[in-house]
Formats: structure tokens, sequence, C-alpha cells
DNA sequence: ATGTCACAGTCCCTGTGA
């Protein structure tokens, strides 16, 4: 099974590069953020034409998360049942596998009041998790707008003081570790940055300025099945980019403990 | 630190968010 994230940044701009990059590379499943548009504007038909069931949690301007599969896709479920009227998670059942698509606030600058939102809204992703049927292997994955440590990060000391370092931003992310995920990227690659992300100004993706901020959580049912993880840097090149890349990971279900 | 991109509305520029 092929596995992906993607913060495409307007699915509605990115549909052509989704589109082929969908072509080239035949991922089972898809977790998308920043949609940035309706359910009605969602592009369903042309992904059913691809071989793609969908499920979408749309908002309009801001936000939007879905996920796209070719192995089955039920028990949609989406946000976390709390009137947050931003739509950032939404979960589905795919191939026997539970998938959640996360897009977690960018928090802004640690004394704006989207910082807490940042950090209740990981808190309530936490509470879900630890609260998850322990019976269904599940791939948690999305941009977490946090870089889990400094190797995550092209240099530390620009972002001192800043938003996604922050050690409440980590600790929330170690707290959903502790309910026993692991991050699929980290446990195959322990000392290469793979950076995801890199800012649009100043050429910061030539420059090599990067985060590793889109992650891929793994529960330990699915540890010892996973067989690659890398991130498709090429999806940042070329025409209207996305300013993130997908990162990718690969399993071999045959391999799950009884 | 800020050389960009995408969105909506004030609609061919501006404010907002990232």
């Amino acid at each position: 099974m092929r596995v992906a994230t993607w913060n495409v940044n307007s699915l509605t701009a990115r549909w052509p590069r989704v589109e082929s990059w969908l072509l080239e590379h035949q991922p089972d499943v898809v977790l998308i953020q920043e949609t940035k548009q309706t359910d009605a504007k969602f592009p369903f038909e042309a992904l059913a034409e691809r071989g793609y069931a969908a499920a979408h949690h749309g908002q309009g301007q801001w936000n939007g998360v879905a996920i796209f599969s070719k192995v089955g896709l039920g028990d949609v479920t989406r946000g976390f049942g709390d009137e947050d009227p931003e739509a950032r998670f939404i979960g589905a059942t795919c191939g026997g596998v539970r998938f959640y698509s996360c897009y977690v606030p960018n928090g802004r600058a640690l004394d704006d009041p989207h910082y807490a939102y940042k950090l209740q809204w990981l808190a309530k992703l936490r509470d879900l998790l630890e609260q998850r049927d322990r019976s269904t292997p599940v791939v948690v994955g999305g941009d977490f707008n946090v870089a889990p440590t400094d190797l995550d990060c092209y240099d530390p000391a620009v972002f001192v003081g800043a938003t996604h370092v922050s050690e409440p931003e980590r600790a929330a992310l170690r707290a959903i570790e502790a309910t026993g995920l692991v991050d699929l990227t980290r446990s195959l690659h322990p000392d290469e940055p793979s950076f995801s992300w890199w800012d649009y100004r100043n050429g910061a993706f030539h420059r090599g300025w990067g985060l590793r901020i889109d992650l891929l959580y793994v529960d330990e049912s699915l540890r010892a099945t996973v067989t690659a993880s890398y991130v498709d840097r090429d999806a940042r090149k070329g025409e209207k980019p996305s300013d993130h890349a997908p990162v990718f990971g690969e399993f071999d279900l045959t391999k799950r403990p009884n």
C-alpha cells in the first residue's frame, strides 16, 4: 500500500498538478490538506475517472481536508464533533486501515490567540487518538505545522521565539506519539532532515531553507509493515507548485503481526 | 529576514493568511 500526505495550497489552483501526480505515482491513499474550496467545487468526478473514491471536509476560502482512495473508502468522519467552524480534520477507513488527514492550525505567533487554538487542537487530536479502536490499524498524516526536533529545521537559530519549533508544540506531538504512534519518516531515516515545506519567498527551496512539518504517524501494528518513506521533491519544482512537497509511506500489509 | 502565492472583494489593486 502506497500512502501520501500533501498540503496542496488550494486544490482549485493545484488540480492540474495533482492530477498528473496521481497518474505518475499511483498512490493507493492520499491525505490532502488546504483544499480551499467548498464541497460543490471539489473534483469528485475527475477523481472517480482516475479510480479514486474521495471524501472532503470543505470550508471555502480557507482550510479544507480530504482523503482520496483506490482501495475503498467508508466510515467518514469530519472534525472532532465540537462545532469548530474550521475544516481541519477528516477520517475514513480505506483497505482495512483507518486514515486521518490533519491540517493543524498555523499558530501565527507565540502570543497570538491562534497559537492557543493550535495547542488546544493538538490536545483534541491526542484525546481522539487515545480513545481510538486499537483493533484497526491507523495512519495519521498531514500538515502538523510543527517541526518535531531541530533536525527538522534548516536553521534553528532563525526560529528562536517563533511558532513551529516551540517546546509546547513539540510536547503536543510527543503526547500524540505516546498514544502508540511512530513517526514513519524518522523511523526509517533517523538522520536525514527530509524537509517537506519551503517558503515561496526568498528562493527558499533552492537555498535549502526548509522544514519537516508534514508527517505520517503509524500505529504499532503497522510499524513492522513499513517498507519505504520518501519526500517527492520534484512536486515542489516547476510551474505553480504548492509550497509543500508530498510525503510518501509504503507498507507491506502482509507483514502485519497476528 | 522576507525576493511569493492564493483568496475574496473594494475587482486589475488591496488586505489577509500562510
